[in-house]
Formats: C-alpha cells, sequence, structure tokens
DNA sequence: ACGAACTTTCAATAAGTATTGAAAGTTTCA
DNA sequence: TGAAACTTTCAATACTTATTGAAAGTTCGT
C-alpha cells in the first residue's frame, strides 16, 4: 500500500472513530490529518488537504479546540495560526472522556437526581418508575466514578491493572 | 413531581442517554418507555403513548429486537405482538458494549491493520504514520480485549474490583 | 380458500446537521 | 492611520437521517 493511500484510508478510519467517540466527521479527519503529520497545519493547509471550505475548517478547528485535543501554534515571522494535534492517544482517550463525561453523563444525572423525587402514590406504575430510576441512578454514578477515575489514571499503570484484573 | 412528569422527563432523559450509547431517540424512547412499563406493550401501545407513526415505531421495534435489548412476548389468545425491555441495566450495558464492538470497533481495526501494511520509503511521512497506526491498533486491540472481557462479566464482581482499582 | 387481524415496506416528505463562501471583524506593522 | 493578512460569522444551501402513512405482505382461524 502507497501513502497516500494508507493516508486517505487512515483518515477515514479515524472519521469513523471520531464519530463513535462523539466527535464529528470532519472534525475527526482534521485531529486525524494532524495526527500524522511531521508539522503543525494551518487553517490554509487543512482547507487544502481535505478539501473542505473556511468556514468549515474554521469552525471544526475550533471545536477540536474547544474539546483541547489540538493546540494552537504560533510560527515566529509568521501571522498565521499553526497547529498540532495531541499525539499520545492515551492522553486522548482520556480528554474525550473527560469532555463526554462533562456533555453526557452528568446532564442525565441531574435529570436522575430530579426524576428521583416523584411522589410515591402506592401505584404499581410508580414503583416501576422509581426502582428503574433508582438502578439507573445507580449505574450512572458508578460509571461517573469510573470515568473520573479513568482520567486520573496512568497508561501503563492503567492496562496492567486491567489485565490482572480479567485475568 | 407527579408520575406523567416524572415518566416524560425520564423518556425524554433515556433519550439522551441511549443517543449517546449509539442507538438513535426514538428507538431509545421505546426502550425506556418499556423500562419503566408494568407489562409488555404492543405496536398499538407505543405508537400511541410516543405519538409516533406505525412505520416508525415497527422499524424502531425492530431495531431494538436486532440489537437484543427488547424481547418479543406473545400473549395466548391474542394475535399481536407484545414486547418487553430488559429490566436489568447491567444486562443492557453489555449488550450495548458487544454490539458497538461488533459495530464499531471490529471495522476499525481491521481497517488499521491493512493499513499498516503501508510501504516502509524511508520519508519521515511515512515513518510518522507508521507510528500513528501502530499506537492506535495497540490502544484498539486493547480496548477490544477490555470490551469482550466486560462483557462477559459479573456485575457484583465488576464493580468490586474496579473500586478496588481505583482506591 | 377467504377475510380479518396484524406486520412490514417504502416512496414521499419533514426535520436535523453539515458545509459553503462571501462579508464583517480583528490584528499587525509600516 | 491605512491596508494587508488573517480569522470569524452567518444566511443560504446541500446533504443526511428520521418519520409518515398508505399499500402490500403475512398469518391465522373458520
Amino acid at each position: 500500500m502507497k501513502y497516500k493511500e494508507a493516508k486517505e484510508e487512515l483518515i477515514q478510519a479515524w472519521g469513523n472513530l471520531g464519530y463513535s467517540w462523539g466527535l464529528n466527521k470532519t472534525m475527526a479527519q482534521i485531529h486525524a490529518l494532524l495526527m500524522i503529520s511531521t508539522k503543525p497545519l494551518s487553517t490554509e493547509d487543512i482547507m487544502e488537504d481535505l478539501n473542505i471550505s473556511r468556514g468549515n475548517a474554521n469552525m471544526n478547528i475550533r471545536a477540536l479546540l474547544d474539546w483541547r485535543i489540538i493546540y494552537r501554534i504560533s510560527v515566529p515571522g509568521d501571522r498565521k495560526e499553526y497547529f498540532k494535534s495531541e499525539k499520545d492517544i492515551w492522553a486522548l482517550a482520556r480528554q474525550v472522556a473527560k469532555e463526554r463525561r462533562k456533555r453526557e453523563l452528568e446532564p442525565i444525572l441531574k435529570v436522575l437526581k430530579s426524576v428521583n423525587e416523584v411522589q410515591a402514590d402506592g401505584t404499581d406504575e410508580t414503583k416501576e418508575l422509581k426502582k428503574v430510576v433508582k438502578d439507573l441512578k445507580n449505574f450512572a454514578e458508578k460509571s461517573d466514578n469510573l470515568l473520573e477515575a479513568f482520567e486520573k489514571s496512568e497508561e501503563n499503570w492503567f492496562w496492567s491493572t486491567v489485565v490482572k484484573m480479567f485475568k
């Protein structure tokens, strides 16, 4: 397989992976491009390489900055902004976990806590609802704690512990 | 909070949770409805409760069956099909993990393995690409193993191990 | 084999998301 | 301060995905 072909396949695959991690396709593709680039790229570079418009490039670059998985780089004597990605996949995974916990899990926990206060009127429906909410809340809280710990963990330690855990 | 209000909020919240788990909104809402229902529901019941069309209800019920997180129930003397959901959240989480591993992680692993065969032509670009692919493949394989083990694990054992792990 | 009861399909359409590109905004420096 | 170099915004539009509902298909009891 040639470099160009491999590069395109990887950007494509990363686009999909990113999507299932909660990014959107273009975001993930820009990230992939920065991952395999040997030097920081400008908005212009990204536009050309992925064949996307300036607006689109700009928007998605900002989203990636917002997720804190790419960084701004300034080159002395050049007014353009350049970008490079976090290249450590472990750091990337932790960061994504952190953002998703904040964006998805926490709002749901909030709702579960409020729904938990449904009036106990003695009907079966209410009982069932309370039970489901309790179970779900319990699960969500445990997941939240697990993710929080994951965000703070060390790669080598994490995997070796996991290996022991499932042996 | 009244039952009706709580029910609606829960279905809404579950819709969001399900979405971030890779289901779509309606699928997740049907599932939520079945979770809190005290008895199996027919397509008709679901249509009425969620205010959706027959086609939509049918499609999403089938998708849920396909994910194996709801089941068909037949009531003797009644020709309609009824559905009930898996109510154990742990079992649900494991099943979702299983489906997503199959649907998302495995295809990406396949691509990574093929991209890995890029020709080493000695350029920096190729070196960088090979490095990224190697790291990503390594991470994806480890995640795949972790998920596989998770799918087979027991709830109590899992959480108690996790607690120990991050203590 | 017929028709009632039920389920599935699918073309049309609605709703939601992503993308464009030109205009407006900002920064820098001569 | 002026204007070139660059970034951001946003209304218009293209693209994607979800939803509808009527028609076609299936199943079952008589």
